[in-house]
DNA sequence: GCAAAAACGATAGTAATACTATTATATTTG
DNA sequence: CAAATATAATAGTATTACTATCGTTTTTGC
């Protein structure tokens, strides 16, 4: 996957200026994911990017009118990437629990290794996905943004994956929701985890996220 | 229930001055609850609480001292009284699985009808922890409030359902993310089919979120 | 290699937000 | 009824999230 050279392309929707297409735009890209994950989400603004990547908040607009745009951007980068994942991790794999099980690991563990896709940090860019990508969509804006098409890829990973459990229990009535749940659950529990472990279950093994929600799936399914 | 005349007690770190004490506190929350769930927190300022309740912002400042401590306190109530509600539900039954059900079944559904605990609009406030009380924890600040107890009751919720799926199933390792799993996802999927329908299934019959965890839940529980 | 276009940097400015501070008046309460 | 407390009215501040202008540099298309 590493020498692919494979282009994440995203819908022309997210930015003024696609920041791909020049060296400013690439670093606002690799600076903000840095800044983000640093000082999170709501403390993060264009001045002080300006400052990271020495040029002025100005030059940042014309890339981005908002910095909420500019998050939007970075969970399409990440869905389309993750889409890409999912699709080399299952290709060749006959059985569609095995292409389950691996699809249910790349959506609820966070990534561990900088694959570097050319600028992008995945592991800075997925620790931002799994705690703030759902203020891109919490918002007063979202019925406009989705009829954009700004959450097509989250969208398309879903679908998916869903797909894959109709495969296994063709007449289960819920695979959207399952696959949904497991996604932003998988998110919040891992901030329970470091914020709030009253409301996780504490683990001396790593894994306890992505087990129980492989198990949870699987649960569901047989009882079908 | 509803004349019973219970005060639901708030922890004094989540307020200068005990709303509760005043007419002009008491009209801060009902109108502030209007408000937020007329315009989301975002565009909730506390000039236009002042507006509403024809009070200047300042006074407002003196009963809580920015307006996400004020959110912070609604979700706090609405945990209090959340655990009024389950305890009411579940008392006198003598079947943990029964129990479960009747807690499930408060913790996806929304309130339907306002109960009017005082001057407290019930629909309206589980609105807004539906959709946006997952702002309250998702900060920087989190740690330090919750150090100060901000989150007990939530916690307390979380931990009482907890305790009745370890009745089903003592050697159960996940019940704390299992519930707010529940709970977190239930919110989630009302937001969805309103706004991301993609992400969720369609239902005609209106339960299908209720269902889906109870089923989830249940399925789980029954291949321990 | 040169003119036109585009991008960028530097700077200034604006409306709104999220507060803080001050003081005078009204209300409560012991 | 005096003292304490609560409220209203008003002003002010730092920061945020932008927008606007303009001169300089860089890119590009021929």
């Amino acid at each position: 996957m590493k020498n692919l050279n494979l282009q994440i392309e995203i819908s022309s929707e997210l930015y003024a200026k696609n920041p791909n297409s020049s060296e400013l735009g690439q670093s606002i890209i690799s600076k903000s994911i840095e800044l983000i994950s640093e000082v999170g989400f709501e403390a993060f603004t264009f001045k002080k990017l300006g400052l990271l990547i020495n040029s002025p908040e100005s030059s940042v607009y014309r890339y981005f009118k908002s910095k909420h745009v500019l998050l939007v951007y970075l969970t399409s980068w990440y869905w389309t990437w993750t889409e890409y994942r999912l699709a080399f991790a299952t290709t060749n794999i006959n059985s569609p629990k095995e292409r389950l099980k691996k699809s249910i690991e790349i959506l609820t563990k966070p990534v561990l290794v900088d694959n570097s896709f050319s600028y992008i940090n995945e592991v800075l860019l997925s620790e931002i996905i799994f705690s703030e990508s759902i203020k891109a969509y919490h918002t007063k804006s979202v019925d406009e943004e989705n009829k954009k098409g700004c959450f097509k890829a989250y969208k398309r990973v879903v679908q998916s994956v869903s797909d894959i459990v109709l495969e296994i229990a063709p007449n289960f009535q819920y695979p959207h929701m399952l696959i949904s749940t497991t996604i932003e659950g998988a998110h919040q529990q891992h901030y329970f985890a470091e914020h709030l472990p009253a409301l996780t279950d504490f683990d001396k093994e790593k894994d306890s996220i992505y087990k129980f929600y492989k198990q949870l799936i699987f649960n569901f399914l047989s009882n079908e």
